[in-house]
DNA sequence: CGGATATCAGGCGCACTGACATAA
DNA sequence: CTTATGTCAGTGGGCCTGATATCC
């Protein structure tokens, strides 16, 4: 899918320098290209990923709350319910009142949510070879650290 | 200001590692904070991330069509409208119609256009700086020329 | 005619806010 | 009483589609 219909040939040369280096717009731009891939692989799953951060959480994590669930992947906790609604219903995942606290459900995830997680795992493999596919594999790497340099630091103000 | 209220202590380490390392989210999440950071230093001015695109690239390649503004910043046609009907109301931009095309407005910056622009220029490069604070001056030209390769690549698909 | 331009109405997904009932 | 939890309704901005009137 194009950016949106083009009207004359294409003209990066036409972007201003400011702006073509800008880093803050160059991360939007990425962060948009990542979303596009990482969306079309999931898509024919019929997953999203929010579904996958929930459910590689429960793998990692073991059985949860869903306030837990929502600090570990930081998805909100009013968007974690839709989330763990739709897993539910496709068998992936079973939530249970939690007996020793009562407002809790305990998120857990089914053998089939396993089994439906490793099929997930190589569609997101194959998005980010898709996404790095220009970059050596130690640039990758220092990308990855340089972005977690970034959050890290700005994830605690 | 935070994600969203915390339940309990933030625990980085809660996150899984799959998730932590996992490029596409780095990105994405990276961009929220890019995305926060300039719209608090734009805001204050009044002025949009769209609005300074359109600014600097009016200043940088003189007078154009809106279609023009619209390739050379990646904004939509249909958004492009809101964003000059803003800066003209503002008298930062003067919108005419092109005599050798009816078709077509010819969007010009105006003096106070362009002081307003030297304004946002400084609050720009100063969310830059807050965005790339924990990064050493070649870590930051190492990931801008990191990121304009990625963009560069998936731009043209 | 086909194609480009500006405009408007609206959709959709994401991150978030506010409110609420329930329970600790 | 205060706090935490799950749920729902709604907001706002970003990116996009579709349609329309106008003009080349």
């Amino acid at each position: 899918m194009p950016e949106h219909d083009r009207h004359g040939p294409i003209d990066p040369a036409a972007v201003p320098a400011r702006l073509r280096s800008l880093p803050s717009r160059l991360i939007g731009r990425t962060a948009l290209h990542a979303d596009r891939i990482s969306h079309a692989h999931l898509a024919t799953a019929g997953a999203t990923r929010w579904q996958y951060a929930a459910l590689v959480t429960l793998r990692d994590g073991g059985p949860a709350s869903q306030a837990q669930l929502s600090d570990r992947t930081g998805i909100h906790r009013s968007d974690m319910v839709a989330v763990l609604a739709a897993l539910t219903e496709a068998g992936h995942v079973e939530r249970a009142p939690d007996p020793t606290d009562r407002r809790r459900n305990v998120v857990t995830l089914t053998t089939a949510g396993r089994t439906h997680l490793r099929d997930l795992d190589r569609r997101v493999d194959a998005a980010q070879t898709d996404l790095l596919a220009p970059l050596t594999p130690p640039e990758r790497a220092e990308l990855i650290r340089l972005l977690r340099r970034l959050d890290d630091h700005h994830r605690t103000h």
